[in-house]
DNA sequence: TTAGATGCAAATATTTTGCAGCAAT
DNA sequence: ATTGCTGCAAAATATTTGCATCTAA
């Protein structure tokens, strides 16, 4: 339940907290960028600042609550994060993101950071795609 | 050399565009955010607004002479395009970035899209790494 | 009661744009 | 001579911050 994932990331159990939260569960694994939880909470009467979002989203993101991804085009999006580590596709036509996980891709990459030396802390892996020709 | 570059790309040979080619030239493989080069040319003497620098870099990517990345941290950077693709990496301690290459990445990634109904147009691949704790 | 959270407005940071004058062809 | 380019200032966009007020614990 969303009141112990907040005390337990050591955050006050407030209003703007519950609902940015249950926004991002009800989302299901979708991405959302600060804008969009801002105006979906318009649409629920709701009057959460901006500037508190942004707040909000960032200490999540600390508490390892969300994940922050900053994909082409501006705003950043984030969603919840549900454990499973993932990486993204976009069609860059509709701008749909599809979720993809790879073993073998995840291996070559700390093989690779092995090898110059380094140890992989994180990753960003985006593909852009296009649907493939119907025929 | 550079003119023929520009008169390939369809943009008049202009003074703000051959200094701007010529310090990604310089670089090296170097990667350069638009203040970078901005600054670089104030420190020459060169009065060369940085609104122009963001349009010339604009036309560069667009003619495929320059890379565009948004690693995290605010600023663009960009690199001159020289062919070679490749991917990279960032040591979170001290910003440096290594260039790599996997063929073998390159191909998974062309199956899991085409595996998706897809097909990869592009992709960003950014590891983010540690230097190994020497013993 | 009190430490911490919020809203608002103002500040930042990065990038883009309008426009009058300037330069390359 | 034209068409396109540049500088400057202003605008746009995305995010952060100061501060007085409010609220959860």
């Amino acid at each position: 339940m969303e009141t112990t994932d907040l005390r337990r990331a050591g955050l006050k159990v407030t209003h703007p907290r519950m609902r940015i939260l249950s926004i991002l569960e009800a989302g299901d694994g979708k991405h959302f960028s600060a804008e969009d939880i801002y105006r979906k909470l318009l649409e629920s009467e709701e009057d959460i600042g901006l500037a508190t979002i942004y707040r909000v989203l960032t200490q999540f993101e600390a508490a390892g609550l969300v994940l922050k991804h900053n994909f082409e085009g501006g705003q950043a999006v984030y969603e919840l994060d549900r454990g499973k580590h993932h990486d993204h596709m976009v069609d860059i036509e509709t701008g749909k993101v599809i979720e993809f996980t790879s073993e073998e891709i995840e291996r070559l990459q700390h093989e690779i950071a092995d090898r110059h030396g380094y140890v992989l802390e994180e990753h960003s892996l985006v593909l852009y795609v296009r649907a493939k020709k119907k025929r």
